[in-house]
DNA sequence: TTGGTTTTTAAACATTTGTTTAAAAAGAGT
DNA sequence: ACTCTTTTTAAACAAATGTTTAAAAACCAA
């Protein structure tokens, strides 16, 4: 029963790779077995079909998706500089993978996917007790009334969205992708004043 | 030489709707075809192959898409009026075609349309001299010194995204299509004030 | 080496795909 | 009614698709 773990990986790999920038109806298993360097029938004899090798990529796609929130939310910093590095580190993340949320959001859209998102992806951040935070936060009076589910889309919006607009935004203005990667940079630094002005209140004893 | 226009127009509708909602690679010719409840041949005695059809259909979006900037850019009121008007017309836009950014920033990523964007899109953007104006009141002090690349950005981030991660963010936090919505009406008024207050300076004069 | 298992391959399978063909149906002008 | 063009259809086509089969190759324990 000892299976090649390495042609399990390198399947994995390339699948990712396929999936990722061809999507699910875009992207043949035969692509997928020739950037492994091998057979069709591989893929079926260590996954059992297209679908669920697609699903075992979306799930990990997922996973990295959100787990570079949980490391931030997990650490013991004030809620300002939990937004600040949030935004900070999920740059960074998707300049090193820029095509996951487009990845993950037309999957989604298109319910490549059946099942509803698994509790295991949502409760480790909720465990994180940055929802707690927040509120207790907005009890105190340092940040703004607002529902931690804007709060969300506010950053989802600005953090996920640049990566997904690249081409479009690219062919709109006429600029090189050099120049586009510069624009990134500098959205980054006025998402972060523009949310974190807007989020805490300066003076919360005034 | 007359062409039952109906006929045409039919196909068209047909063919939008499918490519809309799965895409250039997850729609067939006869997905379509049914859909207008008719034949495969007939979409090619009109259009000439699938891709014809699909440009034709990602041209029409692209158009609209764009539109409902250029309405607003004409008009003659003030930078941040016209802001405002923006961020309100582009979500009642897109609460009439909520699938349109998913399509265009899809299509765009797959490079299903292998052109550039065509001048005829761009070019009555900028006749509408809204760049000008934005330099003008840049140089008055009335704007903060940011790049109009950078504006669009911010903007198309919290007008897009929204729509495009309906399904992401209903299942992030669980909630119904309803309660999606209200959160989307929330968003339109944060972000209306959160971009205008960050945008232009309060008190020129001082 | 031998025998049995696991991994890999080439080939075949049935469907589905986009496109074309050729004939039928509908329309229009005379 | 007749002819000619335009529109619509059913059928066929080759190519591509996901999956399966069965045999070959590689591996491993005795």
């Amino acid at each position: 029963m000892k299976i090649d773990q390495s042609t399990e990986e390198k399947i994995k790999a390339a699948a990712k790779k396929v999936f990722m920038t061809k999507g699910f109806d875009g992207s043949s298993v035969r692509d997928i077995a020739k950037e492994v360097g091998s057979n069709v029938a591989l893929l079926n004899y260590y996954f059992r079909s297209k679908e669920k090798l697609f699903e075992l990529i979306f799930e990990g796609a997922m996973s990295d998706f959100l787990q570079s929130m949980i490391a931030v939310f997990s650490s013991d910093l004030s809620l300002k500089e939990k937004v600040e590095q949030l935004i900070d580190k999920e740059f960074s993340f998707f300049l090193e993978h820029p095509e996951l949320p487009m990845f993950i959001l037309q999957s989604l859209h298109q319910n490549k996917t059946d099942a509803p998102m698994p509790s295991h992806f949502l409760e480790p951040i909720a465990n994180t007790g940055i929802f707690e935070q927040f509120e207790r936060a907005k009890a105190q009076g340092e940040v703004r009334d607002i529902s931690i589910r804007n709060v969300t889309l506010l950053l989802m919006s600005n953090v996920h969205y640049p990566f997904m607009s690249k081409k479009l935004t690219m062919q709109f203005h006429g600029i090189s992708a050099e120049a586009f990667d510069e624009d990134l940079k500098k959205h980054k630094e006025i998402i972060k004043e523009l949310i974190t002005n807007y989020l805490f209140i300066s003076n919360p004893k005034a």
